[in-house]
DNA sequence: AATGAATGAGTATTCATTCAT
DNA sequence: GATGAATGAATACTCATTCAT
């Protein structure tokens, strides 16, 4: 237990946290919020109480909140690709592993809805603050190398064609899942069909698993 | 030309302008704004001095900012469906409608930025807006239609399986779509590869054609 | 019947006014404003549509709010001396004459709370709007002459005491009514009391009856 | 002392002060302004530029225009009844307690011009902030209690006549001074007689004190 | 390391009033 | 007489950020 009851009569007792808590604790924040509301629609103040801490530590440890925001930013992309990192394809043959990879693809988003909302929010700013960020553009994405192995084994082993490019390939599994839940709720209220509950998740999946493997082909 | 020039001295020479071209104006301005910031990050002032109007003249037109950001989401889905509807396919055999129906699908995205910062922000709000317009929700798309019928023809035709759900196909040639022109700017950040240039797109165009067809079969 | 239907095909059937008709209309309306919300409460756009004119046509008739809200002030002021020239106490012995009267003044003020309004909130700004109004400051009260008048016939029949003022009288048995009316939403929440109930009137009313013909005295 | 004077040369030197004075100074600015327009001429920037704060703070210390105008109204009516609470009376006989009472009434509304126009305005704002005020609810007045008393011993003593209802008395000598006052400016423009002037008050006083206590009689 | 207080520049919205027909 | 359209100046309120301790 790092944290400490304060002895404090004044106040409702306090806990004293370490630096990296406090940190921590407003980072975690940040996300939480930057995630409902956006860059624009965030607030400060509300991130500090959220996090228990005041406005100035937020200045303290961040500098500023485009700052917070590229840290949460980052904070996500980090978590995403730990996540990524995860999956283990090699024992799978190929076209089990491609849908092993597009079932996964699709459950991380749908288990981390605040994944879509920074990732759409950040490229509603015009990638600006992961265009400034080392650490977003140092670190590739697990996913995608996943993909080019996967897709030249089922070469090699003749049930994928060949000359499929692994960044398209990752960028149409990414549409497919990112847009159902990104504009999800749009097109529920448009099309009169409820999009978010578990049996339309469970028949999108088998849809695009299908399609991808084998197209509209009978 | 309603429009009639003021010989006037003291202003800088004004444009009457009728109440719908005034009112549309305001609109057109509102679109490119919120296109361009979203919900929040737009400003009523700006919109209103891009318009050549004044601030109060966006309230006595539309009430609101959020009532001016539904008229101009309603307009921008007008839009689009009038541009859907230009779409015939009625001559074509089952599968070169399929891939004329994704062409153009991405074509009209690649052309029409706006539509995609426009969806995304709304989204980002939940659907609040789409909600509660009557006309984002009566009017039908023609494009889901198109797909529909396609399908059908193809089923019919032997050349498309059965049993593909027409809106779920509509949402995953949507997403890839979508996704590779709204988060274009973050994955060519990430993965270093211009995604914006015309030999990209059209790579990209034949790559989601051939997937949809006959996904990665060889 | 001055009023002509018009055969108007794309507005709903109007009613074609005399300018005497209009204006009569908009300073009726303009007394309920004033009177529900004060001078700085009151909407001009308001007055216009609860008196189915526009806006303009206030500017026409009336030149501006202020000037509107002296015509308003006027036309109350002349309204209660109208109420006031009704009263007939001769043929009222000194005593009985001196209840009606302030039976009558509580009365009215109950049955015409626009009038309390009006007035305090002609106070609240100084009085600036009475003291430009020839009108106000010309006609002189009823009430007050029939003080004088009933004063005097009671100190000649020795019922009243002499060297009462009737402007001090008048002032008194005004303040009576009228803080009762005036005051008596904040009173009733202080005091736990509900005075507007018609009980809770007829008693206070005979309270101040006794209080000013006979005092405390037992 | 625990402002310090700030020895800047760039800006007018500055004082710093306590939360304490901060807020005390923005509330006392508060009622004056209040006072002087109303809950509706009363501008924030002014009340701000009054107490040499900003805006915000009195955002930051009081939330809104409107719980500002409540704590204005509860720091009123927690002064009159602090000056009510002054007013001593035991050891003066009945009938002298009553005159001292009436004169403290109307000196207190003489001297305390701002309550009138303050309680006149709650009142035209129909209570409301009164009514959501525990303070103003909680604590009673210390002079109905008084009056009550008073007539009591009155009563006992046999110089004031049994059943009078204190607090429709403390109405009416409420009514009888406040109305002087409060619509004074009005009265005196009508009538053409200056009521302001100290003569007129003493005569008016006399008035209302030998009416409450014998009436008209002889 | 932490905090309460303070601030400037904005931000949507309102309102009395005027223009042009 | 009557009207729809247009405008400038405010108005309450917000927010990221900094100061002083």
């Amino acid at each position: 237990m790092t944290a400490i009851e304060q002895t404090a009569q004044g106040k409702p007792s306090r806990v004293r946290r370490t630096p990296e808590e406090t940190r921590a604790s407003i980072l975690a924040a940040a996300r939480t919020e930057f995630a409902a509301k956006g860059l624009d629609g965030a607030r400060v103040d509300q991130i500090a109480s959220r996090a228990k801490a005041n406005k100035q530590l937020v200045y303290y440890y961040f500098g500023s909140k485009d700052e917070l925001y590229t840290a949460a930013l980052e904070s996500t992309y980090h978590e995403i690709r730990a996540l990524e990192r995860e999956l283990d394809l090699t024992a799978l043959p190929p076209r089990e592993a491609m849908v092993r990879l597009i079932d996964f693809s699709l459950d991380y988003l749908n288990e981390h809805r605040e994944f879509i909302r920074m990732l759409a929010d950040e490229n509603a700013h015009g990638a600006r603050h992961v265009r400034s960020s080392e650490m977003a553009l140092r670190t590739n994405s697990p996913l995608l190398e996943l993909i080019a192995e996967t897709l030249d084994r089922g070469v090699t082993g003749g049930v994928f064609r060949r000359g499929v490019d692994p960044l398209e390939l990752y960028i149409s599994i990414a549409g497919m899942t990112f847009f159902y839940f990104a504009n999800g709720l749009t097109m529920s209220a448009i099309f009169g069909r409820d999009l978010a509950k578990p049996q339309a998740v469970a028949s999108y999946r088998d849809h695009i698993v299908r399609l991808t493997v084998d197209g509209l082909r009978p």
